[in-house]
RNA sequence: GCCCCCAUCGUCUAGUGGCCCAGGACGAAGCCCUCUCAAGGCUUAAACAGGGGUUCGAGUCCCCUUGGGGGCACCA
């Protein structure tokens, strides 16, 4: 069926944050799109008046922007089947809602919500599933278009066949077989003259010469109806992939609000837009969300590039996957492992500037490649590499004295250093590190304790780079001027 | 309650009837390297949910049970 060009859709309703799960969704249809040569397209679903957020196709777009996700066609970029936003589209979806009146294939309903209500506590106490009655449904039309002309509220219901069954194929799970008696006559069209996901997705997935239908599996429910509409339309049928849904790390559910809350407090999220302000990077992110649900044999460090190249619909996987933020570091920092030392540069500088640190560009250039392995995140280069731009370093006086050493002997370390160092032509390790070694042997003091004390000095942590490639690029100045505190604090201690 | 979907190490997965005493990755443990932390290298522990079939042969096919998930709206 799919010779036709591929195009595709990522098609979110506007009612909250850009989360991972959609992102992947975005991710698959992009994937494929450019793995095809197809076109991507984002459809906002913007038809719930009562759900709908300000800003929150803005944050969809800025998501998908940041992904690297780019569409070919949009609300803010237009394309051949605008327009791309569903409530600029009321009048198709109501003409094709009468269309199927038209053809018997559904009908004007003007029950009140009131009885609806009774209906379905009638049902639920008698512990029968909740639907329509369909009480409305073999009304004369002619009377029902009376009614209709009268101003009249009403909705408009698919007239989903009683008897036999409904068989749905999804490209993962095969043959979907649903009788049709436990299916429902569902809304279409809103007395609000709105139309529910049911048509409008239908109707613009058509329209806009979708082939295939990436969704969440949260739509596999309501699959047989939609195929049922699409059918009653006469149309051609895209196929449909129902991807897995993401459950919370414990395996055990999806996540709730006060969950995804929370784990903001561990420097993680499940929202696109917290990602940057946590350091994590696209590639990262890209990489981590799709290996949930897609099983690629290996070699899983992936660019978007690699992904492409490898993508299937036939290795999608139809189990739920739990979150995992463990792989999201793993990939995060093997993605900024692969970073170019210019790129790694320019993402990291922002970092430093916010904390008023004077970044000069080429030792900026020369801090990356130390920090670099080091990177779970971004803002690690903060707690990694501040002190590379700090006028001063504030070590904590009980961390310069070494294991198993007197403040008196630390203090002679810091001396003795201060004037081997003084004494040699640059920070160049070919130049520190010989005499500081023969240092350590002559003194009878250890590695750990002599370096180790050297690297709170100078870096006023216990915790860095390596040393010597760090002096260099601290400089002369600023590494004796550090270590003659130190000096001074541990004479001051003994 | 009813309907639908899913089921391999803790997690993400490979596996499409014999290549599997089940492979990879994350995580865990240990060793090596080592100026700290990383990175890297090597090694180890760790799974076919249970029960019935089908078959010469089943992780792979069928059924049941169990577990998990989703849905039962004039929400998407």
């Amino acid at each position: 069926m799919t010779d036709r060009p591929v195009r595709v859709r990522f098609a979110p309703s506007p009612t909250g944050h850009l989360h991972i799960g959609g992102a992947r969704t975005a991710l698959f249809n992009y994937l494929f799109a450019r793995k095809t040569g197809g076109q991507f397209i984002l459809r906002i679903e913007d038809t719930d008046r009562k759900r709908f957020v300000p800003g929150a196709e803005q944050e969809i777009i800025e998501g998908l922007r940041w992904l690297g996700l780019e569409y070919d066609e949009g609300p803010d970029i237009g394309g051949p089947y605008r327009p791309y936003r569903q409530t600029e589209r009321l009048e198709i979806y109501r003409q094709r809602a009468w269309e199927l009146v038209e053809r018997s294939a559904a009908y004007p309903c003007f029950c009140t919500p009131e009885r609806l209500e009774k209906l379905r506590q009638e049902q639920m106490r008698n512990k029968q599933q909740a639907r329509y009655d369909g009480l409305c449904r073999d009304l004369d039309p002619d009377v029902a278009a009376r009614r209709v002309a009268q101003g009249e509220r009403y909705v408009i219901r698919f007239k989903m066949p009683r008897h036999g069954v409904t068989i749905a194929r999804d490209h993962l799970r095969g043959e979907i077989v649903t009788e049709n008696q436990y299916l429902d006559d569902y809304v279409l069209l809103k007395s609000d003259g709105f139309p529910t996901y049911h048509l409008a997705a239908m109707v613009d997935d058509h329209e806009m010469k979708i082939t295939h239908v990436f969704r969440g599996s949260e739509w596999l429910s309501t699959f047989p109806l939609h195929v049922q509409v699409v059918r009653a339309f006469g149309w051609e049928e895209p196929v449909w992939i129902h991807l897995s849904v993401f459950l919370k790390p414990s395996g055990k559910g999806k996540m709730s609000k006060r969950e995804s809350a929370e784990t903001l407090k561990d420097g993680y999220s499940i929202f696109v837009k917290d990602m940057k302000e946590l350091g994590f990077i696209p590639e990262g992110v890209l990489n981590w969300i799709s290996l949930m649900g897609w099983g690629v044999p290996e070699d899983d460090v992936m660019t978007l590039e690699k992904m492409i190249e490898r993508f299937e619909i036939d290795s999608l996987t139809p189990s739920p996957a739990a979150i995992n933020f463990q792989k999201l570091d793993h990939f995060n920092r093997a993605h900024i492992r692969r970073l170019s030392t210019e790129d790694l540069a320019r993402r990291i500088k922002p970092y430093f500037l916010a904390h008023n640190l004077a970044v000069d560009d080429d030792q900026l250039l020369r801090v990356v490649p130390l920090l670099r392995e080091r990177l779970v995140t971004l803002d690690d280069c903060l707690a990694f590499g501040a002190f590379f731009f700090s006028e001063t370093v504030e070590p904590a006086p009980e961390e310069l004295i070494p294991k198993g050493l007197s403040a008196q002997q630390a203090a002679q370390i810091a001396r003795r250093v201060y004037a081997i160092l003084e004494a040699v032509p640059d920070m160049e390790p070919v130049h520190t590190e010989p005499p500081l070694r023969a240092y350590v042997e002559e003194s009878g003091f250890n590695v750990n304790q002599v370096f180790g004390l050297v690297r709170v000095a100078v870096t006023g942590q216990r915790v860095s780079p390596p040393l010597f490639e760090s002096m260099a690029v601290i400089g002369r100045e600023k590494v004796l001027e550090r270590l003659k505190r130190a000096g001074d604090i541990l004479e001051s201690m003994s």
